[in-house]
DNA sequence: AATCGCAAAAATTTTGAAATTTCCTTGCCC
DNA sequence: GGGCAAGGAAATTTCAAAATTTTTGCGATT
């Protein structure tokens, strides 16, 4: 298997944030070398700005490990999420124009008709990688307003961060946690495009707050 | 001159904080391998580091180039810095004991001491270094029992580049800038043993509004 | 005069191997 | 039996050179 820098790079990203490479578990180079077909320093390079991300511990002399997962992480990965959300959609929300809430719009309706078929399927998975992406999307509209390139940046981070976290934690997936989720964003967007700030904090907290 | 891969870091990192290596800047891994005595890619390495830190900025197939300082980033930088302040402040006074009061009492008399000795003298230069060390030492106090460890690692983060953006700016460091200094730390510090959110939150701000 | 393309130069990335450090096993001493 | 040290294996870091990519400089063409 002979791959490109940027792809083993999108891989690793990839199984990192579904567990596949589970979290505390060590990351050797000269192992993911045979797998990817190239030189132990390309994987360590990659390694190593996956470790910008979050998604990677690194400690020198003693390499990678895939960041681990602690109830006292998760609740604070979601902590600094929410944070960072509200404050990303206030300023979006005191500076965003028509274009921002076309945009928030047409992101909620993408997501909420992929989250309806869910919530009528029975099986959660096939739908898993769709899914996350419409909802990763639907967020950094949502604060893609603010203004503050740092803050999205950090929003980014955390977003996968927290995506690593919960992902993995065997949780009832059924029809009526979809159903939930499906109300908890709508109460968001129309916050939102409400422009009502106490509203829009309260209800990101709310559809985060499961997660605390 | 031959140094260890630590000093290196160490080294960069300071001339990347006092703007000896100036924003925009281009950093090639071949020049600096000459002045360390190292290999390039024990530079790259290094550089790699210090970009997850935010002083330098990494393109792929573009290398490294110190972050530009412009009136955005520096305004970006400073809200994003008062953010995280303000909320870490919040949850320390929410959750710290005696202790944290202790050593945020003691963290501010060393700091004030040194900024007294600085609005005395007509020569601020010889003690930058170790007011920026000691100012450091109180913000990060302040935040120490927030129980978030992110928002800590990010602080630190976002404070280092806070100096890299400020650095470099003339500004007047006559005695009347640190004689403000000091009453603005000493309002924090106030607010902060007092618990009071508001009046801290205030301080805060006031302290770094004159970046924004 | 401006633009495009090509070739040369410079810079970045990748490689494989050597040097160093850490980790683990084994055997010895208390 | 427990603890410690030495030796060896494994992993990480460093190196210098090759391969790749980007940038630059020059000349031809419009």
């Amino acid at each position: 298997m002979r791959v490109e820098t940027p792809e083993i790079f999108e891989d690793l990203q990839r199984k990192l944030m579904t567990a596949e490479l589970r979290p505390g578990e060590k990351l050797k180079p000269s192992e993911l070398q045979g797998f990817y077909g190239c030189s132990a320093n390309t994987v360590r390079d990659v390694l190593l700005r996956l470790s910008k991300v979050g998604l990677v511990e690194f400690e020198m002399q003693r390499g990678f490990r895939v960041r681990a997962s602690t109830p006292e992480r998760r609740h604070d990965v979601t902590k600094f999420r929410i944070l960072l959300e509200q404050e990303g959609a206030r300023l979006s929300m005191l500076n965003g124009g028509v274009g921002w809430e076309a945009r928030l719009t047409a992101a909620h309706h993408k997501l909420s008709h992929i989250e309806s078929q869910i919530a009528r399927s029975d099986d959660v998975v096939p739908y898993l990688g769709l899914w996350s992406d419409a909802e990763l999307e639907f967020h950094e509209t949502l604060i893609s307003s603010c203004g503050s390139p740092i803050l999205r940046e950090t929003y980014g981070d955390i977003y996968v961060q927290f995506r690593q976290q919960m992902v993995g934690l065997e949780r009832d997936f059924g029809s009526n946690y979809f159903h939930s989720i499906i109300d908890e964003h709508q109460a968001v967007l129309d916050a939102a495009l409400a422009r009502d700030v106490e509203a829009c904090r309260a209800a990101i907290h709310d559809h985060l707050k499961r997660n605390l």
